[in-house]
DNA sequence: CAGACAATTGCAGAGACTGCAAACTTGCGT
DNA sequence: ACGCAAGTTTGCAGTCTCTGCAATTGTCTG
């Protein structure tokens, strides 16, 4: 969450922040393939080769998560309480900032609605939510004091819960968004809870 | 299942299988970023034009899979008993071709291995899994006679059941692939099962 | 201020990918 | 068998993505 206070460290995610912003402000006004990297460079006031230094590709400018945040997820998941459930506490600390910060929320509506727009955005915010996913692995196999080598719990409630999660939101986002998505989060777990239980 | 006896669709799925065979053995062979499109095309003896016909990126040709092996999940799945519940079919689905058919298997633990040793091709991998998921998704949601954009459950099934076969594939890949896969899979699903119980 | 270190930049070049029009192959009706 | 219609392959020209390298500029530390 700490911003650090070093010029260099500010300057540079100065440039980090403005060259994904640009990314992501070009593509939703004039369209993915209307967008050239140089653009991007150009409206961040950085040159076309710097870019490459902060991003591996276009789409990786666009639907990549910050590394801050992956920081803040793991902060978040570690403050839930101690005696919260594995599987409560990921799906909180995932909801909760869709919830509480607007500025979060109209970011991951944009975002799902620039990949169902440009399918070639798929891979690399795949990609993305498998960062999040390994971050949020690692967190809760220590939270949870195991190893996740070992022990298959933390990954498994982990991808249990982004699965449902993305998905959720995917389907939500299609549909009208007519009832609040905790509500559409709420069912699908007790649909899984429901299905996964033996008859 | 069933191959076009048309010559031409035929000879079109020849080059499509010469294509991406071409692509993943010389990629496992020579290391992905000394193998070019150009190779690809000419060890599968048509001009590199062509392989954009049939494929959107390199990446897509190693590790995309085959129309015909999603049509063979959908048929699989109507297959399956009435009386299996949603969950198991779908496990049963996906487990029983690892398990019966040695070259698929073969060739799933060569994908695996690919990602884990050139981390650019996840992106395409995901979206690759993405695929297999929406086969599936419509197709239970026709096997249980219910509408998938407006009931939750198909989706629900579906990411959670991949996800834990994603996942425990990658665990056990990592691990020694000591005890059996199925094993393995059973652990996650009781894994989950528990997690997800209200306490 | 000076030297160490980090980030930016330009340049050159390989390779990925697309649109288009010409050539070729296959399917089908006569 | 013939020839037209439809589907596929190919070459070509050109744009954009992405990388390595070496030079430059900016920031930190003592």
């Amino acid at each position: 969450m700490s911003e650090p206070s070093d010029l260099r460290s500010r300057k540079k995610l100065a440039t980090y922040r403005a060259l994904a912003h640009a990314a992501r402000e070009l593509t939703a006004e004039r369209g993915l393939e209307a967008v050239t990297v140089d653009d991007i460079a150009a409206a961040a006031d950085v040159s076309p080769r710097t870019f490459f230094n902060y991003f591996s590709s276009k789409e990786q400018a666009i639907v990549g998560v910050e590394p801050a945040v992956l920081e803040d997820l793991a902060a978040s998941l570690l403050e839930r309480p101690r005696e919260e459930r594995p599987i409560e506490a990921v799906a909180a600390v995932l909801l909760e900032r869709m919830t509480t910060d607007a500025e979060t929320a109209r970011r991951w509506l944009l975002r799902a609605e620039l990949v169902e727009r440009y399918p070639s955005l798929l891979p690399r915010h795949l990609a993305a939510m498998a960062d999040i996913e390994r971050t949020l692995v690692t967190t809760l196999a220590q939270r949870m004091g195991v190893d996740a080598d070992h022990d298959l719990r933390p990954m498994v409630v982990v991808s249990a819960v982004t699965a449902l999660q993305r998905s959720t939101l995917a389907w939500w986002n299609r549909g009208g968004r007519t009832e609040p998505l905790g509500d559409a989060l709420r069912s699908a777990f007790a649909a899984l809870a429901t299905e996964l239980a033996k008859p």
